[in-house]
DNA sequence: TGTAAACCTTGTAGCAACTACAGCTTCAAG
DNA sequence: CTTGAAGCTGTAGTTGCTACAAGGTTTACA
């Protein structure tokens, strides 16, 4: 095995994928990226193939997939002869969730605007906004009752 | 003052304004609610004020609002006389967040569902939303990237 | 009055997915 | 050869709860 391409540091390495050393060493410790080569000194070199596996791993927590769903997805990518069928699945349950949290989250969306356009800026005592949320009642949305989902 | 109207358990008000008895200690712990008046045996007991404050902590953050926001929201509308300025502007800064959160939501979406359709249902190797979680080049929005904001 | 179920108590640890230190060592440039 | 940036480990903090364990209290019913 040639050392050829285990010239990048852990720095650089987070530079290249967009997100930070810390974040690297904590993919490292919950077996996201696999123990990097070090040098004498003890430091962590990287080859292109870091590179890659961490931008498929950051795209797709960008894309909103959880740590264990790229986990899966990474596993599977490993595997290029399986059929990709539960790739889709991922995926596919993946897009219904964003789906009811869009849901969601246009309700409120609506009922802030609501809230805010009726605010006249007069006493904390005839503020709509306190108004509705004290008082569910005043929503014209069921969909903004539902246990919130980090939303804040 | 009458013990009158501090008769509710800590089960029957999480009850009465929808969550569980470990929440209200928790908001007891960190400041939301005040210290409740105890039985001889120790156990908390509440009136009607709490219930109605509890429904509000609740449905703020049903809302989206972060705890520090309803702490601040709670402060103000313990004051009916101040001017409602302040509440205002927590709202409305609120409102943009859900509003940016939802576009990139929706954003996501879109490349979901271009994903999952585009997927032929093949080998891994020439899968689609493998390619499109490791290239982002191949991302129709330009949305969809920026740092996942716990999407999920 | 006895007893058993249902409820309550405190304290602590866990979740997700990082982020931020402190206190030290190593590397790379000049 | 020095200096300053970057890296090392380990631990604790973040947000907003949730879930125990190991006991104590209340209440309803016989």
């Amino acid at each position: 095995m040639s050392m050829r391409g285990q010239s990048i540091s852990i720095g650089e390495l987070a530079r290249r994928a967009d997100c930070k050393p810390e974040t690297v060493r904590y993919y490292e410790r919950i077996g996201l990226l696999r123990d990097a080569s070090r040098t004498d000194g003890g430091q962590r070199r990287y080859g292109d193939d870091t590179v890659r596996r961490l931008s498929f791993i950051r795209h797709a927590r960008d894309f909103g997939f959880s740590v264990a769903s790229v986990r899966e997805l990474l596993a599977m990518s490993d595997q290029p002869d399986m059929s990709c069928q539960e790739v889709d699945a991922i995926a596919t349950h993946h897009l219904k969730k964003v789906e009811s949290r869009l849901q969601r989250l246009s309700a409120l969306r609506e009922e802030l605007q609501r809230m805010v356009t009726h605010c006249a800026g007069g006493k904390v005592e005839s503020c709509r906004i306190i108004e509705v949320i004290s008082d569910h009642q005043l929503c014209i949305t069921e969909n903004s009752h539902g246990g919130a989902q980090d939303l804040g």
